[in-house]
DNA sequence: TATTGACCTTCCCATGATGGTAAGGAGTAA
DNA sequence: TTACTCCTTACCATCATGGGAAGGTCAATA
């Protein structure tokens, strides 16, 4: 098949499969006479795999490590597992400093009056410093 | 003061500073004879605002509107308090998003043994067709 | 057969916030 | 004068993705 319907059974946009391709993410496509990029089911099962790991956040990076374990048999399952707690651990502390923004983001409007008036308790943190 | 100065007190880097300036989120900065940034503590105080803004995740789009209201002595509280409100509905989002990510691995993650076997239950998901 | 339209190719540029580095000028102290 | 630190601009890199241009290919239809 050609990369459109790789694209649309993978979910990764023709763009993106190239990308990947180029940044050696996925093996590189076998090519049609003219130069089309042709894909087998286990092609669009790697392009699938990769979007899912997208999905779960981890970098390309990480993706890229993923894919090569995915496919070496005799792989340890604790070098995926580190993978995923070391993720984790990364989420885990966006998401820590996510809530700390909010928080005090929240505070800060609860005491603004929020009409046309110019005094703004958020701007006055704004302008403190730190 | 040089740019050096003004970016130890604000803690914005010099390179950040000069960014800043040619992006239009501050003023251009006066110069010396010799064509060297000069900054006052006025402008030193902008800088600070932008940072403490870094800080509670803003991106620079919104600052630059941040910083005008700030300088806008007739504004209404009501324009920060929605900027405010809207980056709180757009972090809590993101939060949401990774806490999902976050559950989903912890689960594939605790049923991973984590040893030298290559059986683990966190590639099969990847490898799933979502 | 000629044309159209949908698909494919490569190449370059943009995003957002920040960092790095290189090449060169300015300031100051020994 | 030398040496060192600071400043200047300019370009490139990151990360993942999207946009668009210019041109080739394929299949169906007029």
């Amino acid at each position: 098949m050609n990369i459109g319907e790789a694209a649309k059974i993978s979910g990764v946009t023709p763009k993106l499969i190239r990308h990947y391709e180029s940044i050696g993410i996925i093996p590189k496509a076998t090519r049609s006479v003219s130069g089309y990029r042709t894909y087998s089911a286990a092609d669009v099962h790697i392009l699938s795999f990769v979007k899912r790991s997208r999905t779960l956040g981890f970098s390309m990076k990480e993706i890229k490590k993923l894919v090569s374990l995915w496919r070496n048999k005799s792989r340890a399952s604790l070098d995926v597992k580190n993978m995923a707690l070391a993720h984790i651990d990364d989420m885990e502390k966006k998401i820590a400093d996510l809530q700390e923004m909010v928080k005090t983001l929240k505070h800060l409007s609860k005491n603004c009056h929020g009409d046309n008036r110019p005094d703004c308790p958020i701007l006055n943190d704004l302008a403190q410093p730190l």
